[in-house]
DNA sequence: TTACTTTTGATCAAATTTAATCAAAATTGA
DNA sequence: TCAATTTTGATTAAATTTGATCAAAAGTAA
């Protein structure tokens, strides 16, 4: 086993127990404690763990990393999720795709479709370049380097020159009493513009963020045709939803 | 078996199964390990997959890490018309970056310079996002795959919304009788659009292109203001080109 | 603080991998 | 067809990686 692969072992590894021992790592991938510490040293350099005495610890905020290999405790819901939201997705369909992490999830279960999508995540937009059923129409406009996403008047201007059949979108918070709610205005300017310009809006959104709200409250409850969650909501919550009119789809 | 089937097939292997050795891969194509070394070295320069000791890795997101750029014959005067165009870049301009290689090649020369940098390709964008003095606006549009990067009217638009203190641009011909040839409208509209809306345009251009007519005939030589070459052209050539009042910068 | 244990980083030899070279084979173009 | 070019595979020397050893540094407990 090379460098590469023991990198790519330990991250994931200490993404999923938190932090581990010199020894541990050793037994895990196979090799000498020797070959461990020269790793983590490496790795460390890159900023990509801490080390620790006789260990390393996850990063909790690594600096650059895409959404792509995030192997977190969310990561099966968000895929369920994913699946769900994508199940909804027909052959011919023109849709928006915002840039969160759940959102990214459906890349893989719409590889198979024959759709043109219109997308400001760069993420999304290197995970399905290569598949020739579907066409990208990029949203252009000032980069965010840290979302991987364009933003900002132009992309916004630009979502409003299409109309889709679907937007799939991701929020912050969303609770019955604040509706929808983002962390900054440059997200929920695109969100909102995609909510304006497609036929059907779809959110994805996990347990976690139902009845919180965030800073900037950029829509209405109403504004959404369906709620793609987890089965990790309380009933109170899902009754009060519920009562809005809006449409609940439960997945996991 | 030639280059490029092993190239298509090594991928497919390694999108598979992730990693592979050199030895696994020279029984899978029933090749000499020297040459799979040879195709690895190839195709990760291309950016396609990772090189590693003993073997080689998928590459996660390919149009975000790497870039499969021809690396070919002309490669070293590319990077030296590259390096010459990116001198005339100062800290604080405004700049559009074509989509073509030779153009691509300034990246490198570019990193040190705090600039913003308004652009249609995807591996340009690539390159330089992880570059924290430069600010990136993405143009958006219909997504071309092949070329990697963004065209149609939306992305016209989106360069008409803006003003840049020099473009840097490519062509596939150029000569005295017809100025600026393109191979596909498409191209030639986006680098239109660029002539228009800078102050200062600069054409990066080897010499097998000079006195080269190709299809879509879209600006005068009139509208450059400065030519950067190589030393291989026919000083006839040159001193037609002269003639025309143009600004020549010859490299190499 | 001191004594004791653990961890580390440096060094080194063994093993593996690589790049360079060159002849044979295959491909190309006239 | 033949000659020229390119590609391939074998052979090497050079470079990299690995695990073991050991002195120094860091942590722990009294």
């Amino acid at each position: 086993m090379n460098f590469q692969e023991r990198k790519k072992k330990i991250l994931t590894a200490l993404d999923d127990a938190g932090s581990l021992t010199v020894f541990e790592l050793a037994e895990i991938l196979d090799a000498s404690p020797a070959t461990i510490r020269r790793d983590l040293g490496d790795i460390a350099d890159e900023g990509l763990l801490l080390r620790t005495h006789g260990g390393a610890m996850k990063m909790e905020n690594p600096i650059l990393t895409g959404f792509s290999e995030k192997s977190g405790v969310n990561n099966y819901v968000k895929e369920r999720i994913a699946e769900k939201a994508a199940s909804y997705v027909q052959d011919g369909d023109i849709i928006f795709l915002d840039c969160g992490s759940t959102v990214f999830q459906m890349c893989r279960f719409l590889k198979k479709k024959s759709i043109r999508v219109i997308t400001n995540s760069l993420p999304i937009l290197a995970e399905l370049i290569d598949v020739p059923s579907i066409q990208i129409n990029l949203i252009g406009g000032e980069l965010n380097k840290a979302r991987k996403a364009s933003h900002g008047d132009k992309a916004v201007q630009h979502i409003h020159g299409y109309h889709a059949h679907k937007a799939f979108i991701g929020v912050d918070g969303l609770s019955a009493e604040n509706g929808l709610t983002a962390h900054s205005e440059l997200e929920s300017t695109i969100t909102t513009a995609f909510i304006r310009n497609a036929g059907q809006v779809m959110l994805l959104c996990d347990a976690t963020k139902i009845g919180r709200d965030s800073y900037v409250k950029f829509a209405e409850l109403s504004a959404i045709h369906t709620l793609i969650t987890d089965s990790h909501v309380d009933s109170a919550k899902i009754t009060a939803l519920q009562q809005s009119g809006l449409h609940l789809e439960v997945v996991g």
